[in-house]
DNA sequence: TATTGTTATACTCTATAACTATA
DNA sequence: TATAGTTATAGAGTATAACAATA
C-alpha cells in the first residue's frame, strides 16, 4: 500500500471528476498556484494605491533600509538591473522616493523615501497585511506561521 | 512583547546588512520566491526533454485524463483558452498528444496522449520528482507534507 | 443565448547586449 | 579589470476582442 506522494488523504478529483492527483503531488504545482491566489489577492487589495507587489517591496526597503542602492535591490530581489531602473524612475516620478549619491561609491545611488512615500508604505504595510490574512484565512495562525517558515526554508 | 509576524526568530538579515524583515513577513513574498527557486530547478531539470512546467501539467492531466478538453484544462489551470491553443497545437506538432472529436459534444476536442508522449510523460514524472525533492532538500519528509498541504489549502 | 475553440493582437514581465562612469 | 547604473531591445508570458461552429 503506497502512501499518495502528497501525503494527503484529501479528494483530489474535482467535481468535474478530473484527476488531479498526479500534479497535485508536485511542491512545485502547489506553490506556484498557491503564489498566484496570494499574490491575486494582494494586487486586488493594492490597487487603490496604485502599487504592485514588487513596487511595494522596494519602498517597504528602502523604507527599512534608507540608503539601499539598486545593485543591493537586484541581488536581494532577484531583479535584472535594466528592469530595476525603469521602477525606480516610476517611484520616483511619483515623488515616493529619493535618490541620493552614496556617501563612498560615486558610482551608486542610495534609495531615500519621501514624506509622501512614507506615509504611502504605511497604508500600504496595512493593506499587505490584510491581504496576506485573507488570502490565508483558511489556516490557522499555527499553520500560517509554520507554512511561512517552511517557505523561507525552501528559498533561503 | 510582540512575536515577529513571521513566526521565526531566524535572522532576517542578509550579509550585507540588509533588514529583510519587512518584507519576509508576508506570505506573498516568501510564496512568491518559494514557488520561482522551486521552478527554476524545475526547468533546469526538465530542459533535456523540452517541458516547461505547464508543458509537463498538460501532458500529465491528459495521462491521467484521457479526453480531457481545452476548457476543462482553462478551467482547471486558469489558463486564457487562446493561450492554451497555441500551448497545444505546439504539443500536438511534436507527436505527444492527439486531438479526437469529444463523443457527445460537436464543439470540443478531447486530448490523448500519443504512445511517444506517454513515453515522455513517464519520463518527465520522473524528473520531476527528483527536481522536487531537490527544491525541497532543506526540508525533512514530515515537513515537506506539510508545506505540500498548506499549499494546497490556500488555493483550493 | 451560451459555450468551445480559434485568430489576431496588445500588454506586462523578464532577459540580454552594449555602453558610461567610477572603483 | 570589475562594478553601478543606464539605454535599447528582444523574448516569454498573459490578457482582451472578435469571430465561427455547436449546444
Amino acid at each position: 500500500m503506497t502512501e499518495p506522494r502528497n501525503g494527503s488523504n484529501a479528494d483530489v478529483t474535482t467535481s468535474e471528476g478530473i484527476d488531479t492527483q498526479v500534479i497535485e503531488a508536485f511542491l512545485g504545482y502547489s506553490a506556484r498556484r498557491a503564489s498566484l491566489v496570494i499574490l491575486a489577492n494582494f494586487v486586488r487589495r493594492m490597487a487603490p494605491l496604485a502599487l504592485r507587489p514588487v513596487d511595494f517591496t522596494v519602498l517597504a526597503l528602502a523604507g527599512s533600509n534608507p540608503g539601499i542602492t539598486s545593485s543591493q535591490l537586484c541581488q536581494l530581489l532577484d531583479i535584472q538591473s535594466p528592469n530595476l531602473v525603469v521602477l525606480i524612475k516610476q517611484l520616483q516620478d511619483r515623488g515616493l522616493i529619493e535618490r541620493r549619491p552614496h556617501p563612498t561609491d560615486g558610482r551608486a545611488m542610495g534609495l531615500h523615501l519621501t514624506a509622501s512615500g512614507q506615509g504611502l508604505v504605511d497604508q500600504a504595510t496595512t493593506l499587505a497585511h490584510e491581504a496576506d490574512d485573507e488570502a490565508s484565512g483558511k489556516l490557522s495562525a499555527a499553520e500560517r506561521q509554520t507554512l511561512a517558515r517552511l517557505l523561507r526554508k525552501v528559498y533561503q
